[in-house]
DNA sequence: GCGAAACGTATACGATGTACACCTATCGTG
DNA sequence: CACGATAGGTGTACATCGTATACGTTTCGC
């Protein structure tokens, strides 16, 4: 029956499609991906991908699936804590090798199945760990962007602005104009400032990313989980407003 | 001067660009805020815009500036924790008026000088607050989103997935099918159903919006509050890592 | 009153998502 | 074994988008 195996070219899926597309956002960034770009890639004509995929939200969808799927499994046999920290900090890692995913799960508006079973898995946890449902509805709440590994970090850039943009381009940005500017936004932006100098002792970023992001990211996680685990312990309830 | 002032048609500028632009949006969406379309709602060619901003990117920031423009000033005269509340809150009153800019402020790269200006104050709240350098750090990171007003909703939607993908177009879904179709959500998320039974008492959508996301908002950030107060009182350090 | 800047216009290009019609290989069934 | 259905790939075409470039036209300081 493979009579032409060898002359036939391979077929595509839908399972295909979507790991091509993820391998070809990692190596291009998510705003080059495009159904034409993605098609080539798959040697295809670009309709060819519509076979498989209804279109590109639905094709995004599905990438983030993919990367849904690379979160470890709940481990058991733990105290809840412990769990969700691991769960969480191994979803910040499936982030971490998919650096477009958090903006694509940004974007997304309906939960896939797969999404549906992390959720729920999470839930599970909390539930395990002795929360009471409502409890567990609030604290899945506040761990909000946490949950899917990242914390909006506010910037990702360095090289902060200036206050009017006086045509800088191509060219190497003037150094000593640099110097300039900085200090500026010193006085202008004391505070930030102050922290970004206490960050940067042998770094040269001008405003994060001086900073261990690790480090931040277990900081936040432990602090809501601790957080947590005394309203658990009070008996916290909802119906307890301040 | 102003002899032909009754024929002469408003002139633009980048302040009008910029409300057009948000309120636009406030109407019709930010997918449906074209450059081509606000253009239109100016009654000028699309290219006019590009006097008086470079590009879209930069339509989107002063977009940003407009609302972060809206969040009320620190108020002065209490403890750190209601200030920092109370902005916070004002805040997330903001970006409620304008619900596409949680959306917009995730996608920006480089801060403006009112984002900046904000980011600054609030530091300040902290630092006036008796917090260290250092402690205000993390705690600006830990903070993540939530210093924007919003908590990154898992769920804006409701309508959770089927797992496959049956055409059901413009027709009405079926109502007998969604109800069986929220059986086996039932079956297959038991800890999702849990949470959404309990919180669904006189709402009707099957996951989220059920619940007061006002209150959800509040949970979250006094929660995290409560937490750094405590490191405060310890004087922690990030000298002392767990 | 004149030259220069600031501002609006006209036209055009390349890229994108995707509707629609078409071809073709594969396979279950008579 | 033939054949028709069906799944999968192709080709063409279109609307829409952001924006480069070149050109008019107002406005204002000197």
């Amino acid at each position: 029956m493979t009579h032409q195996a060898v002359v036939r070219r391979v077929t595509l899926s839908r399972d295909r499609v979507l790991r091509a597309a993820v391998a070809l956002a990692d190596k291009v960034g998510i705003d080059s991906l495009s159904m034409r770009r993605l098609s080539q890639d798959l040697g295809v004509v670009p309709m060819a991908l519509y076979k498989h995929v209804a279109n590109k939200e639905e094709l995004l969808d599905g990438m983030v699936d993919v990367v849904v799927g690379e979160i470890d499994p709940p481990v058991r046999d733990t105290d809840w804590q412990s769990a969700v920290r691991l769960r969480i900090l191994s979803a910040r890692r499936a982030l971490l090798r998919h650096p477009w995913a958090c903006a694509v799960i940004q974007t997304r508006t309906t939960p896939t199945p797969a999404v549906l079973e992390y959720l729920n898995s999470t839930i599970g946890m909390f539930r395990a760990g002795g929360f009471s449902i409502d409890l567990t509805h609030h604290v899945m709440h506040a761990m909000g962007s946490r949950l899917w590994g990242f914390s909006q970090e506010l910037f990702t850039d360095s090289s902060g602005g200036s206050s009017d943009n006086s045509a800088d381009g191509p060219p190497g940005p003037d150094p000593e104009m640099q110097a300039v500017m900085l200090r500026e936004m010193a006085n202008r932006y004391p505070y930030i400032a102050e922290v970004t100098a206490a960050v940067a002792h042998d770094e040269e970023s001008i405003v994060g990313s001086g900073c261990d992001d690790q480090f931040e990211f277990e900081f936040a996680v432990d602090l809501q989980l601790d957080g947590f685990e005394r309203l658990r312990q009070q008996g916290w309830t909802s119906a307890s407003r301040s």
